[in-house]
DNA sequence: TATGAATGAGAATTCATTCAT
DNA sequence: TATGAATGAATTCTCATTCAT
């Protein structure tokens, strides 16, 4: 609308920005919401009030643009984790903080969940060929194994914990419940996102986690 | 041809039943490679040495047959849940073993995995029709509560504990890992599949449960 | 209309291989006139009457399908070149014979050009994975040696004429001229395929032959 | 930006003349190798380093610019055509150059021989609106003419041969051996393009023609 | 003169499904 | 119960061409 002056490159550069990044948030609904085989390239293109040949121009083919969204999906949650400031917490508030933002953001992103779901799906190979794949290591895993190391030191916790495990449960404990929510809630015959479902679960991640770090 | 009248129904009718099963698990390996929108007719009806024509004969559509497949997938969990004896060991054996068994049949059947993955993203939808989805309630709930109870009165369990919940905890925990086994390899650069690695795993799990609900 | 009475299965075979004949057909048709890039699949299921998934049923894809209306248009012309009885002739009037034999074929059948110019635009990759382009090899190489041995020894012709050169020279006369008509007559400014010009160009190539054949 | 005035309209027009020709050469490859329906015009840009919307921009489109190729194709042949001296040898010697001339001009130009075939399978369309398409007639058929009649006169050479028909045979000799090389090596299971096979057809094709114009 | 972004119309191919026997 | 033939409606992807600068 209002935009400060700028060349003519660098309008038409950053609308070719603009177009990939509404083709892949387009994208990520998609997939999101019908896995890879059942997305359609057409209402990718409509969601994106973009013309269909577009995407093929910028991404080549859908597997590619799967493979785009994926990583996009990847640095988003990994900019997030970046915000987070454990290492100034005390080491139980820490984990449940970690605990609590895993919690959250998968709550907030069920696309993301959705996503590694199609992704796993197919084995990965869609993260296989990025380059970005070795820098999406989690930061958080050297600072969950400090805060696990300065509890055990304090007295607090217990040793020998791996923080890669204790990672992928905390990460597990929130995916299972909010990726399978729908089998889990068919067959439980209750509703497991009502808030008062969502808060107990919280709690009882926290108590179980923290039951288990504390010595 | 010319088979006994009385035999030829019997045999017919066991014919019938065998190629049901046979396109059954055609169909659970198809969905479970390839996921609902990924599976192909074609492909299921060669996997099972069948004519294409014959898996509408008895399934009517792609969708039915896939909730026929997610039905049967139930029927196997729940026949193998029931053989456990739970109730016959001390509480804490009983977790444990909870735990070792979950972990065991994800392990074994990773087609489960790979369907309930499809059934969520469906938000369970082929669950829905489903008859049997009632009796689908595992059986293993009542018994982990009655588990829970009698830990918490014999002393050695800590109180409060829904077992829902810790059913839930339980399940996720080996879930997430196997199902996600791809994603989490590629990311954390290192395969979550060998041997040591699975053993180091279900040692984490049981240690985190137990550490859990032991006071 | 009036079929010998057959049984269901006979009959079912049959109009399998119609269908297959008949697109076969339409696609020798389309290919020739348009080539391989600009022939259409859509064109082809409409000249054939059948619908557009029955071609890739039977045919796989547009390649194939160019490889199989190529296979058969060798086995048309082989099976015509069987037909002539060259050895029952005089030498030099065999010589005629087959020259006029090449004329008429060719210009009875100039789709039988245009798929060979294709054929030969793409590198004959189409005939690599055909098993019967060894059977192709023309018979009427063999004939042509005996043809020009006996004449050599009778004393008419001369010797030392390779008969797959002859062959070659004998196609390459008449195909030229039918093949290039259109660039031919655009540049000499007349029409090339007037009765006249082709009974001229028919005597000029016999002429031609028997000219150098004839000692 | 800083050039001197008057050589600035110079060098643009030297530019536009170059990017033209570029672009011709380019098409003309593309045209050679993937025919009329099989060229793409991304290609074509591609091969020529240049932005693809400068095609359209001074050849208007796809049809118009293989027009010029073709166009070009003819030029360039009737300039080596121009550069023979047929009239100062004698007639046989003529001729013989004529035979030779005509090999290795296919020889060296395969592209032509392709655009040729393309052009042949769209009827010769692109060639009627030239207006250069007149002075294309070859200057050959002439001298052609002339060399026929004096060798006549001299007693070397037979009469009543139509030059039109003679240069069209010497170039049908060469050219179906050239352009239907692929077909044809593949149906005789031998490669018809090694030196050996080429210096047979060649004295092959000169004993042809001089066996016949020679009494 | 030159270019990167964008598009509509198509074209090959796919797929679940039905027909006919 | 079982099957090969056939189909209409997508679906992915392509292509010549145009826009805007």
């Amino acid at each position: 609308m209002s935009r400060a002056p700028a060349t003519a490159t660098d309008e038409r550069l950053r609308d070719a920005d603009r177009s990939q990044a509404t083709i892949l948030a387009a994208a990520r609904d998609e997939f999101a919401e019908h896995g890879l085989g059942g997305a359609r390239m057409d209402r990718i293109a409509e969601r994106a009030g973009l013309n269909k040949r577009l995407i093929y121009y910028y991404f080549e083919d859908k597997e590619q643009l799967f493979s785009a969204v994926l990583e996009q999906a990847y640095l988003d949650i990994r900019e997030e984790e970046r915000k987070l400031n454990l290492l100034a917490l005390e080491p139980a508030d820490a984990v449940r903080q970690l605990v609590e933002f895993t919690w959250d953001y998968y709550l907030g992103h069920p696309e993301f969940l959705s996503l590694l779901n199609s992704a796993n799906l197919h084995r990965a190979r869609h993260l296989e060929g990025s380059q970005r794949v070795r820098e999406m290591n989690s930061p958080l895993i050297a600072t969950l194994g400090e805060i696990l190391e300065r509890g055990r030191r304090e007295g607090s916790f217990r040793g020998g914990i791996d923080p890669v495990q204790l990672y992928v449960s905390i990460a597990g404990l929130s995916y299972f419940y909010l990726s399978n929510n729908y089998t889990l809630s068919a067959i439980f015959g209750r509703d497991l996102m009502t808030p008062k479902a969502r808060s107990e679960r919280l709690s009882h991640m926290v108590e179980l986690v923290l039951g288990y770090v504390l010595r």
